[in-house]
DNA sequence: TCAGGAATAT
DNA sequence: CATATTCCTG
């Protein structure tokens, strides 16, 4: 274990100095180049994203989940988190935002609550827990706060599903529910070179034990008299145009949800 | 010390 | 209501 560092260190020997490389604030191609083939331009990275990616990947690869993280990575990616409008602040025009930076109101859209459930539903119920989801989600700008808050939420709409006074509680199984517990020892065997894996057929394992109900979506619940059947969780129903059959289009259909940060 | 989770606060 | 923050516990 403690000779990460000594590997880490011979693998920076050939590595290309900061200076050397261009700034990550820098398009790698010029705008005419990129609207030339409909690339659309990453999205901004101030040095404390790419430290707090740059953990997360040495703390993936240590192990853990290398496996999963492997498997949401290439579905789809490149994710951003949007924020309220507000703040005057700014503080600072880059760099180093000295920390003690206020975050924002983060708003959980479809997309990102639907990232969410998929990887709560991937992990066990023992699993899922505030960092390890925010580490799967693998989104930028996300923060285990922000997990730990909707996750208790979630949990609780969860709950009134099951249990909750509602009409059918028809339960009896709670079996815990899992479908990947996170391979037990599946740690440093990262099995050289491949990075694709194994990881062929497309599809996801996601199970949700018997009646385990992952969200409401669109589905007509029983509608009576009144409109709307739970509360809390509307998503999947919302405004949003977009989110049937896109993340192949690969270059052009990835729309930046937001001003990652600035 | 860190992280999870319920209780609070905004 | 939706999120954030605090507080307690392991």
């Amino acid at each position: 274990m403690g000779d990460y560092n000594d590997h880490v260190s011979e693998w920076e020997l050939g590595l290309p100095t900061t200076d050397e490389l261009p700034p990550l604030s820098q398009p790698l191609i010029t705008p005419e180049l990129a609207s030339a083939f409909s690339i659309s331009p990453e999205p901004y990275r101030t040095a404390g994203d790419v430290n707090r990616a740059s953990e997360m990947t040495l703390s993936s690869l240590r192990g853990q989940y290398s496996k999963l993280v492997s498997n949401f990575n290439s579905i789809d990616n490149s994710m951003c988190v949007e924020f309220d409008v507000d703040e005057t602040d700014r503080t600072g025009t880059d760099s180093k935002k000295s920390e003690t930076m206020k975050r924002q109101r983060l708003v959980w859209t479809p997309q990102l609550h639907k990232r969410f459930v998929d990887v709560v539903a991937h992990l066990g119920i023992k699993n899922a827990v505030p960092k390890t989801i925010m580490q799967l989600m693998n989104v930028e700008g996300l923060t285990r706060e922000n997990v730990a808050s909707h996750l208790q939420k979630y949990r609780l709409y969860l709950k009134r599903m099951q249990g909750g006074g509602g009409g059918l509680s028809s339960e009896a199984n709670d079996q815990l529910f899992d479908s990947t517990p996170v391979p037990p020892s599946l740690n440093e065997s990262r099995s050289g070179s491949g990075s694709g894996s194994g990881n062929v057929s497309g599809h996801v394992p996601m199970h949700y034990g018997a009646q385990m109900v992952p969200m409401p979506m669109p589905m007509q619940m029983p509608v009576f008299g009144h409109m709307s059947g739970y509360p809390g969780f509307e998503y999947g129903m919302m405004q949003h145009k977009d989110w049937s059959g896109n993340k192949f289009d690969a270059v052009n259909s990835y729309q930046r949800i937001s001003q990652c940060d600035k």
